[in-house]
RNA sequence: GGACCGCUGGCCAAAUUGGAUAAGGCGCUCGGCUACGAACCGGGAGAUUCCAGAUUCGAGUUCUGGGCGGUCCA
């Protein structure tokens, strides 16, 4: 129940009342209209703007607007305190005892279903995350967009909308090239112990090789890896199988699950590149020509060649993009084309892709693309996460893949855990830049804000237990008629507010907002039990040793939403730490 | 040269889709454990939200121009 857009409706039909009896004129759109929460200093529950939206039109003040509306409200409302008119013409509601009461009711009965917003249109998603090349073990690098992707893709789902998480595996290419190359280096060191070269700065050196090399000779005994030019496609599969069990293998301990990998090798092989550029000459997207050299001053190597081109600029990008290479192959920008195609035809509603800060100049030809494709202009919603500043020994820590010089994922979930990588990468917006310094992350992993929401979680479970109760079975409680206190009220205002919230990260995908509000919401509870230090009324067990029925549901509302959002952020709620 | 992101107390940062007196954390400072878990709480000091305009009843949030930092550009 989100009691915010309740109010909301019952003010809109309100002044349309007003106006059906003529009293008041009303704009044609109600967009700007709100309802919500007013701060914390004013002592009421729901603040509205309507007045002042609504000031301009009827030619009066907002205050005296608000005067005119807001005696209407209240009397429809027996659970209505007050209204206050405040200041510039907000409405302020601030309810009884009573409704909290209701309320609290309302969403025990309904622990399942509070928070969602069951009133939205449920869509089909996808949402392609990591993507990395598959050349490798995923280093921190990636974690940012792997986790971002992941809780969009848990909220998105908490939703009630239907989501496939997708990898799309870039499998062809010279970058595969070179890689497979590198493995054949490193099986010849292992066979043959021939010196893996360094002169060459195309291949990979990480150490993680040789243990692909060993792996696929031991499992491929009877192969004769003599000549590369004889085994380089069984190869290029071997290696690439190799990656992507240890990508998986990191990914699985990050608790991130994708429902598909989709390989670029097979789209190209498929010639759906070819069927998507005939669908783009078709559309008129695509000419020959010639790309501009950028307009800064190094650019006298620049040869302007004749290229196939996308017509990205027709949709705001501020070059067309080539879809070509000279050699006549086409570009990786063709095949993700036609990777776009593909998915434009499995029919999903609205496309995801969690881009990383280094790719964010290739969002405007992607979408641009699915743009031409679809006819839709927000088909594609591309979430540009910026990049992880990794800092070793108080100094910038520079990871170089191609040097072997990273952070990798088993590093980090050793050294610092699942569940608070996850919540560090989540806590702040994906808009700014994360400071991620290892060294203090691993000494002082009891300051993260993860543990302080799960103490709020084990503190309850603790009263539970004292109890001999039961914190993850139903509670039945047949009269709810509470008189909760102002310290209490202030904590139960605090759950009404968590379906705004998951309301708001949900259609902006901004994830960091949950484990914000639960932070918030842990510090109100934290607050509330320390004041039983002084207040005995204010204990949860009582001189009886028992609880009573108020403070019983109390607890099961605070710990019902502290869970949903930690699953929503895949981290655990212990019931002890 | 262009594109994208950022700029909020000493440091890190949030801001309820444009709202009211701009959260919170770290650090500093004073205080709180013989009762449900102190991985906690309470008090205090600390702000021209980078600058200049514009839109608006109202701007940290939108627009225009500029500055600084990051990322990217066959």
């Amino acid at each position: 129940m989100n009691i915010f857009e309740l109010y909301l409706d019952k003010i809109k039909s309100i002044i349309i009342d007003l106006n059906k009896k003529g009293d008041l004129l009303i704009p044609e759109s109600f967009n700007g209209i709100n309802a919500e929460i007013p701060p914390a200093k004013f002592d009421s529950d729901i603040s509205s703007n309507v007045a002042m939206v609504l000031s301009k039109l009827n030619k009066k003040s907002p205050i005296d607007l608000a005067e005119q509306i807001s005696p209407i409200i209240k009397n429809k409302d027996p659970l209505i305190e007050n209204i206050t008119v405040v200041k510039p013409g907000f409405i302020n509601i601030k309810f009884k005892p009573l409704f909290w009461s209701n309320f609290i009711q309302e969403i025990i009965d309904n622990a399942k279903i509070f928070g969602i917003n069951e009133k939205e249109k449920k869509l089909n998603y996808l949402v392609e995350f990591v993507s990395a090349n598959p050349t490798g073990p995923l280093h921190v690098g990636h974690c940012r967009g792997a986790i971002l992707g992941d809780v969009i893709s848990n909220l998105l789902i908490f939703n009630k909308h239907k989501v496939i998480k997708e990898y799309y595996v870039n499998d062809y290419g010279n970058q595969i090239n070179n890689f497979t190359k590198s493995v054949y280096f490193r099986i010849r060191e292992v066979q043959f112990n021939e010196t893996f070269p360094t002169d060459n700065s195309d291949l990979y050196p990480g150490d993680y090789l040789i243990d692909f090399a060993k792996n696929i000779v031991s499992s491929n005994s009877n192969m004769n890896f003599d000549k590369y030019d004889e085994i380089e496609e069984k190869l290029t599969a071997l290696s690439i199988e190799q990656a992507l069990l240890l990508i998986k293998k990191n990914l699985k301990s990050l608790g991130i699950n994708h429902d598909n990998f989709v390989s670029e090798k097979k789209i190209v092989l498929n010639n759906e590149v070819e069927k998507v550029i005939k669908f783009l000459e078709a559309g008129k997207f695509v000419y020959k020509g010639k790309i501009k050299a950028p307009a800064g001053e190094d650019n006298k190597d620049w040869i302007e060649r004749e290229q196939l081109l996308f017509r990205s600029t027709d949709f705001g990008d501020d070059k067309d993009r080539a879809l070509q290479k000279t050699d006549g192959s086409w570009s990786y920008f063709a095949s993700d084309v036609a990777y776009h195609k593909n998915k434009i035809d499995r029919n999903f509603d609205y496309l995801i892709n969690i881009l990383g800060a280094d790719h964010a100049g290739y969002i405007k030809r992607i979408s641009s693309s699915v743009e031409a494709l679809s006819g839709e202009k927000n088909k594609l919603i591309c979430k540009n996460s910026q990049l992880v500043k990794l800092i070793k020994d108080n100094k910038p820590f520079k990871m170089s893949k191609r040097k072997g010089d990273y952070i990798t994922v088993d590093d980090l979930i050793e050294e610092v855990g699942k569940d608070a990588t996850r919540f560090i990468m989540l806590n702040r917006s994906s808009d700014v830049e994360l400071d991620f310094d290892f060294d203090s992350v691993k000494e002082k992993s009891k300051d993260n804000p993860l543990y302080y929401v799960q103490y709020c979680y084990a503190r309850i479970s603790s009263v539970f237990r004292h109890l001999n109760k039961d914190l993850n079975s139903n509670i039945k409680i047949d009269n709810y008629k509470f008189e909760y206190s102002y310290d209490e009220i202030k904590i139960l205002k605090k759950i009404s507010e968590w379906p705004k919230c998951i309301d708001i990260a949900s259609t902006k995908l901004e994830p960091h907002r949950i484990p914000v509000y639960l932070y918030e919401l842990a510090s109100e509870f934290h607050s509330y039990w320390n004041l039983g230090k002084q207040h005995s009324d204010k204990r949860f067990i009582n001189d009886q040793k028992d609880i009573s029925p108020d403070k019983l549901v109390f607890l099961k509302a605070i710990s019902n939403v502290i869970k949903s959002g930690m699953d929503i952020v895949g981290v655990k709620t212990p019931e002890k730490m």
